[in-house]
DNA sequence: GCGTGATCCCAAAACGATTTTGGACCAATT
DNA sequence: AATTGGTCCAAAATCGTTTTGGGATCACGC
């Protein structure tokens, strides 16, 4: 026997698939008719069409998507990459996103495929692997950086995908929340409250994103007049230096802030949770504004003023990119989404200093 | 032109895809001796199988998945279930497994695809849907209840699958918390710091884990001869009624509990807000338990002790199960996972009531 | 009656692997 | 010398679709 592993494999004798064959001869008509009708082609007589589907339906065909593949060469199914953080963290983005594009995704016949790259350096490969062996249609990944290697690889191979989040050079389609109107807002909103002292607790500055929220700070900074202070810019890290040791040293030397943006709801709880600790008030004593709305921050008190966005209809928009995409559109498409204030408890009036 | 969509198909000239045919002549051998050579079987000789493997590897030769699927008749793909709560909020539970359970599918040559169930409903459409068309191997889902039509539908099948919870019939393979001990060493727990009055705030009891959460509650209670009042019941969600509401008629009516334990984190969390706006100091003035030990339960003030399991392991052991079903293995295995209890300050001696 | 399209349909050829079949070769045993 | 068993390989069959390249049939205009 020279089974390599004993794969037994089933058979499922209980229910016999039948094959195109079986509904061209039950509709007597040849093979290929059949597949022309249900395929949507042009050429097949409306009511050869309807009996065929009728065949079909009665005799509860299910096209092998193995021999479909096979013969279109390709494989109807889009890869999702989750990279590192979200392999660990629970990030409120990850989900929403999936949702929404495995929703219009499936409409469309096309099925969803997770990924995960466990680090940074691991990242090309699985990318690597997932389009050398053919398995893929189209890739999705977020968490771009600057200088992505992701991208260059992908478009020196001409492979279809999109990101979540921009890159330097921007070649190509992605889609990405507006950060630097996030960071404008922030301030603007901040400042409007009455303060002129706002630090800026930011995501880590490898990715993309956290560059144009800071863009976005700084010009916010300039539109209200306010000179901007170095030393009030912090980069947070969810597993290391966090909200609450940021906060804990802006104000335990120096001159303290008296607002904060944070570049995450995550990075806000936690400084929240400092500012408490150090015996201040938040809301009432240090403002704070922070991004992502996840299901916690209307739990937290006080309330996180923060930035909402619809998940799901990012994750729908990104599906239709792909889609658009994979029938032969190949102009890039850019997406900035909006981004709605969600204001609450946590941002408030400069209080007497 | 009867194209229905006019699909491109990219043709991606650049890198030509070797088959088996090119190892085969490049090798001097036999397609057929190709294919015994690198799918392991045994009547190949030593030398000839390197030179084939060498040959592959400068080609570098990836088999066509489709075709192999279709002959072999298997898709090389486990398909994951995400339930409705999963599809909206943030749970630790998920990418944690998720993580897990790619990893050791991947090193198997197995995919992992995500399919979304939005309702109660369509679980079983979805189901339906993925076993039909015979894109996948086997199922993994979660949220059991009492009684799930899922299983008796797969089983009725005799698909594979397991589940990530029990049902009441358990006659299938599933992997699961020991959830009777967690109910049970919250009790002993706060017992131990000399609570009398402790109240369950349970997740939903549509789902198994809840009833054992509550059996293991009840014999806890039973073991520290407290007798137990079902006025401290309550059932939370996270989308309506949740661990502030049920706080604040806990403490606002009836003699009001001094020890809480929790269904989950952000029950405990919620709670803790409750008590805090009710002018309480959760582990001070109340003590908490909650369950997951997701990312922020440390992060809180006070820090929450709960109950943390290694999800990556999890989802490893699931993997190895799905894994050994796939390979002929029939034999149901029911799992169940260790917690530890991580103390930290949200629970705290009875104090001078 | 004969081309000319249009319309609808079909038989056969892919697609690229795995598996089966049959047989060659060699050494050891009868 | 014949038989047996073990080890290896080439060729052909197979999986279930889609696609190709026509072929009937009919209506129409000359």
């Amino acid at each position: 026997m020279p089974e390599p592993e004993m794969n037994e494999s089933e058979l499922d004798s209980s229910i016999q698939r039948s094959g195109i064959r079986a509904v061209a001869t039950a509709a007597g008509v040849s093979v290929s008719t059949v597949s022309r009708a249900l395929n949507g082609y042009a050429d097949v007589n409306a009511d050869t069409r309807r009996r065929i589907e009728a065949t079909a339906e009665a005799l509860g065909y299910q096209p092998s998507y193995a021999a479909a593949m096979l013969r279109r060469n390709q494989t109807n199914t889009v890869t999702f990459m989750v990279s590192k953080p979200w392999t660990k963290y629970v990030d409120p983005y990850f989900l929403g996103i999936l949702d929404g594009l495995e929703l219009s995704l499936s409409a469309q016949g096309y099925d969803l495929q997770v990924v995960m790259a466990r680090d940074y350096d691991l990242e090309l490969d699985v990318i690597r692997r997932v389009v050398d062996r053919n398995r893929s249609d189209a890739l999705i990944f977020a968490r771009t950086r600057p200088e992505d290697a992701r991208v260059d690889w992908l478009e020196s191979r001409g492979f279809p995908f999109i990101t979540v989040g921009q890159t330097l050079r921007n070649s190509h389609s992605f889609i990405d929340r507006d950060q630097v109107k996030i960071g404008r807002e922030s301030v603007r909103r901040l400042a409007a409250l009455g303060h002129k002292r706002i630090a800026h607790l930011t995501t880590p500055l490898r990715y993309t994103y956290t560059h144009n929220t800071i863009r976005g700070f700084l010009e916010g900074m300039d539109q209200c007049g306010i000179v901007y202070d170095p030393k009030l810019d912090f980069e947070c890290f969810l597993s290391r230096r966090n909200g609450e040791e940021a906060v804990t040293e802006l104000f335990t030397s120096g001159t303290p802030p008296t607002a904060l943006v944070c570049g995450n709801d995550l990075i806000a709880i936690s400084a929240m949770d400092g500012l408490k600790r150090l015996g201040l008030r938040p809301g009432i004593d240090v403002a704070l504004i922070g991004c992502d709305d996840m299901p916690l921050a209307a739990h937290v008190r006080p309330a996180l003023t923060t930035f909402n966005q619809d998940l799901g209809a990012i994750g729908l928009r990104l599906g239709r990119m792909i889609l658009a995409r994979l029938r032969g559109d190949h102009t890039p498409v850019q997406a900035l989404i909006e981004t709605q204030l969600v204001i609450r408890e946590s941002d408030c009036f400069l209080g007497p200093q």
